[in-house]
DNA sequence: CAAATATACCTAAGAAACTTATGTATTAAA
DNA sequence: TTTAATACATAAGTTTCTTAGGTATATTTG
């Protein structure tokens, strides 16, 4: 696992990433599907979780459909138009970021007079 | 300018990372040379910057040495042994931080059976 | 030459986004 | 039947920033 600093501020990407591509998820399944295709390097907490979709919903990012599966309620996620258009600002600027980040950390071949 | 919360975490990083490249570096030096190399785009804010400047050093990581440049000090930090370690080591937790994102984050081309 | 800007250090209050811990309840596996 | 997995949730505490100040010297510019 990773510094737990760096995931911050990455979290509300992965989600609207996530469900750009999958159209609905609930807050369970984001956490399993993260777990496995990061092979375990990144763990979503669910103190974590979900505080960040109620607030994604709430600023109108997110909508819910809840669905009773057995006796319990599951809570399905998915894009609003608003929350799709963030989806690919927030992954372009996360994007870039890296690239910037790694003219800092990676070792530069520029001149050194 | 990028979310600010995407650089929380790397901000040590930074640090270690720019000292491993030249040998040492005063605080408002660090600011204006993240600023070049990065066109504006990392802006490192005092406020931040000093703290942390002192929490590494208080951890061993950085060592410092006054110089007086006029009537001013200038106060130089360099790594230590240990510092010199865990530039290493962070770094290449970022960078394999930021190949894990991207699987998030970037369309796979894998199979959809 | 006076005023503004740049250099250079610093700290403190507050905000944001986590972690850790806890709670509830159903369902499946051992 | 007990444990683990599924599935939701909240709350206290921590960390790391931002924002906003403060001090002082040096340089540029009108």
């Amino acid at each position: 696992m990773y510094n737990k600093e760096l995931i911050k501020g990455t979290l509300q990407t992965i989600i609207l990433k996530l469900l750009s591509e999958k159209e609905k998820m609930y807050g369970y399944e984001i956490t399993q599907h993260v777990r496995e295709i990061t092979e375990g390097k990144i763990i979503l907490t669910e103190g974590a979780l979900y505080p960040s979709l109620h607030k994604l919903e709430a600023e109108g990012f997110l909508i819910t459909e809840k669905v009773k599966i057995g006796k319990r309620v599951r809570k399905y996620y998915s894009l609003t138009t608003k929350g799709s258009s963030s989806a690919e600002l927030k992954v372009n600027e996360l994007v870039d970021f890296f690239k910037t980040m790694k003219q800092i950390i990676t070792p530069k071949l520029s001149a050194k007079s």
